[in-house]
DNA sequence: TGAAAGCTTCGGCGGTGGCCGAAGTGTGGG
DNA sequence: CCCACACTTCGGCCACCGCCGAAGCTTTCA
């Protein structure tokens, strides 16, 4: 097999430009900001990173080039927001890849503290995460309406308690209705795609639980602890 | 939310480090070359990227002492392959993520030739791709053996067909049994994880198909055909 | 209509990193 | 035993890229 400029490279350069956006630190702490699945605006994301402004408008209009943004420019501000579930989800997968390495120890009180409510539950993009997610995920499979054996999918049940639970499930494109996603604290699986957001949504809405801040931290209201324990027979204690 | 150096960016630091790692154009290419699944010398990249011996040594440390390639140093060779399945997914994720943007369009007639081969049937990684790849996984799913529905999983059936056509599916460790890998070529999910390698393994010691050159591609052989036809009910019109 | 706020553009600086060739190390073959 | 081969280390070159502050543009508010 000889060089290969051409043929083989193309897909490399292609690879090498998709890996260079995320490949920059200031650019990485945008990603995995915006994880929270919300538009924020470049000051804020300035703000976050510690740049100045003027970095960040460079930053941003490389990461939109590039197609991992999407941008909504209101007045003299500029949101920005994750372009879509794909690339939330790469960069979910290249993050749960680092974690293992990266064995997070919190170094001050009060990252232990910010820390711990993002380990009780968080949104993962437009999923629920944390011990929150793990254990809607593992009632989910215990009942029998989600299957983990022998791969990650509904099952028939599954589908018929988000029917009678009152989310309903809407099927966009191809967008798995139910897809694994590596838990970064929990290093196990929690419910995404479809499903996963549109429980999510149903949480939030019906006041299930409540945003911690202005972060992805989320915490279990007494409403949703009935909620949970009514509809999936989760023990209150394994959300504390 | 002040600028938390500390907390946020030891995540975003080792996230843009291992981004930093596919981030080369010549080490994209060595981890594409690499998905073929087998092991690969020193040399043998360095000649296939069109760099330096000492470049590539480089390369290769780097890619190593990241987690992203493992070694086996026999005599003055050093072979590299790629850490384990969850490296190979990643590679292919964000392979997936780039080819939409770069609208493979073969320039030269010898790039077309090994193009279309790769298109028929190729494996990656592991597993089965391209349009073998997809008449498999369809041929499955039709069978009800496998949902895509309610996400990607085998069915109690399709476990019973592993066992029964003799392919045994072992399980290791966290790795699923069934995964969806999106398809380079045909832009559709194919069939991945434990029973998409151990099909792939089956196929190529019962000489259903064979490898083509010292590529990925693989060609369906006549006993392939028929196998696959009794078994799933593939026409062989299909692999053409 | 002025002033402030949010963002962008530009020029310049400095660090990082990929690349090579030359020299060095260790293995295998004649 | 010596040479060929595969790989590694080192030094130096060069390009790229992230960073900032200053200046400019547009929107918003008083």
């Amino acid at each position: 097999m000889t060089s290969s400029r051409s043929g083989a490279r193309t897909g490399a350069a292609g690879l090498a430009a998709l890996a260079s956006l995320v490949a920059d630190e200031t650019r990485a702490g945008f990603l995995l900001a915006l994880l929270d699945g919300r538009a924020w605006t470049a000051g804020e994301l300035a703000r976050h990173a510690g740049v100045a402004p003027s970095t960040t408008s460079e930053h941003l209009g490389k990461l939109v080039a590039g197609g991992l943004l999407a941008e909504d420019r209101q007045g003299r501000h500029r949101y920005v927001r994750l372009a879509d579930a794909r690339v939330a989800q790469l960069v979910e997968d290249l993050a749960a890849q680092v974690s293992p390495a990266a064995t997070m120890k919190p170094r001050t009180l009060r990252e232990a503290g910010a820390g711990s409510a993002m380990a009780r539950g968080r949104t993962c993009y437009d999923h629920l995460a944390g011990r929150l997610g793990i254990a809607v995920t593992d009632a989910l499979t215990g009942l029998g309406l989600l299957r983990q054996d022998t791969g990650f999918a509904l099952t028939d049940e599954g589908v018929g308690w988000f029917e009678e639970t009152g989310i309903p499930l809407i099927r966009t494109g191809r967008r798995p209705l139910a897809r694994a996603c590596l838990d970064w604290t929990e290093r196990r699986p929690h419910l995404a795609g479809i499903a996963g957001a549109a429980l999510c949504h149903h949480a939030l809405t019906a006041n299930w639980c409540v945003r911690i801040g202005s972060e992805r931290a989320v915490k279990v209201t007494e409403t949703g602890e009935q909620a949970l324990s009514r509809l999936l027979g989760i023990q209150s204690e394994t959300l504390r």
